[in-house]
DNA sequence: CCTGCACTGTGATCGAAATCACAGGGTTTA
DNA sequence: TAAACCCTGTGATTTCGATCACAGTGCAGG
């Protein structure tokens, strides 16, 4: 897997460096890759796949916040590694992943020698931050219906597939609604013909 | 105004650059210090006072979303400043306040230049990153008595007061609700001893 | 093939919050 | 001092979404 092509502007010893300490990992589709509390001991690198950041309720439930593809990064896990707390998210992959864990000893070195690495972790965070202010948006501002279509056209972006496999109460969990709500809203966008509803399937139009 | 004391770590090099560069505003009470839309200039270093960062809706109403104090700088304007792109958010000095303008040219000088800069930018970066994800729980999990008084709770720790003068209408528009909901609240929070309440004045218990 | 289970559709009910309506009390200002 | 205005309290109504209840349907495994 030629990982370097992701992250095009990081320096050879810094390729080197990272190659010599990190560790490839394989996640299947609904694997989770990182728990709420779990303490992190490394910064986490997608190169391939899809997965989705959770924030978890304590009293049951879960709220998806954003995706990461491949070349992205998760800015929790580098905010957690420095201050050595524990997580505040949960990571699941979507479909099938790999991930490039660097361990997190490296991360200060990598940050004061490496200046396409620091770059690369403002630029993580930036992307992220911008990504919660729209979650804000939403879960302030829009009600159930808008939220959901907003779901589904980012998942499509994501994808780049018009069809989604999934079902009704998958969708209630990641928005943290309840599976009646979703197919009712869902019912009222076939009527309005932007989706066509299938048994585990949408298809969006 | 030795401003220096708020922001020890810098190098005396950096302290100097700034000094020569960067602006320091005052503003009142209730003054908007950046607007969503307008075009960022400046990097807002808070030397005194708080500021209040919103969220703004375009079909109206808006966001509290965190505070600013002393010593701490505006993330947002950071992002947009590197970008140049317009402000995502609303800033409104709550009391009295002075703040440091250090113009965006400067930024990728400094972040090369001086560590201190960069560890500064990166600790922003953390530290709103980390509010934002308690206003999403917040929003996302909570009903509004207990984002009520949450909301009560941190302007108490702000603030150092156990008195809070504001009106229902200003605690609704900061919290998205409406007034007759708040005094709704804060009633029942009188009638269990944790508040009392007074024309345009709120005393915590 | 049929049995069980997960997925979907839909009605009924409940609860939280928004909205409307209005009254009374305090403050400001003309 | 009277009028106008803001702030607060409270009832009635409406809307959105959660929850309960239950029925039908497609699918997988024995």
């Amino acid at each position: 897997m030629e990982w370097k092509k992701l992250f095009p502007n990081f320096e050879p010893e810094l390729v080197e460096l990272i190659e010599k300490n990190a560790v490839q990992r394989s996640f299947n589709a609904g694997d989770i890759i990182m728990r709420t509390g779990q303490y992190i001991k490394s910064t986490a690198l997608v190169l391939e796949g899809q997965i989705k950041i959770y924030r978890e309720n304590p009293e049951g439930g879960e709220f998806l916040m954003y995706y990461l593809g491949p070349g992205q990064a998760c800015a929790v896990s580098m905010i957690c590694a420095i201050q050595s707390t524990t997580s505040e998210i949960m990571a699941k992959a979507e479909v099938d992943s790999e991930v490039l864990m660097v361990p997190v000893q490296l991360m200060d070195d990598m940050m004061n020698k490496y200046k396409s690495w620091y770059q690369f972790v403002i630029q993580t965070y930036r992307s992220r931050f911008d990504e919660l202010l729209s979650v804000v948006d939403n879960i302030a501002f829009r009600n159930m219906d808008e939220r959901l279509e907003f779901y589904l056209k980012r998942h499509a972006e994501k994808t780049g597939k018009k069809t989604f496999e999934i079902s009704h109460q998958e969708i209630a969990d990641d928005l943290h609604s309840s599976r009646e709500v979703i197919s009712r809203l869902l019912k009222k966008m076939e009527q309005r013909n932007l989706v066509r509803l299938h048994r585990n399937m949408i298809e969006l139009i």
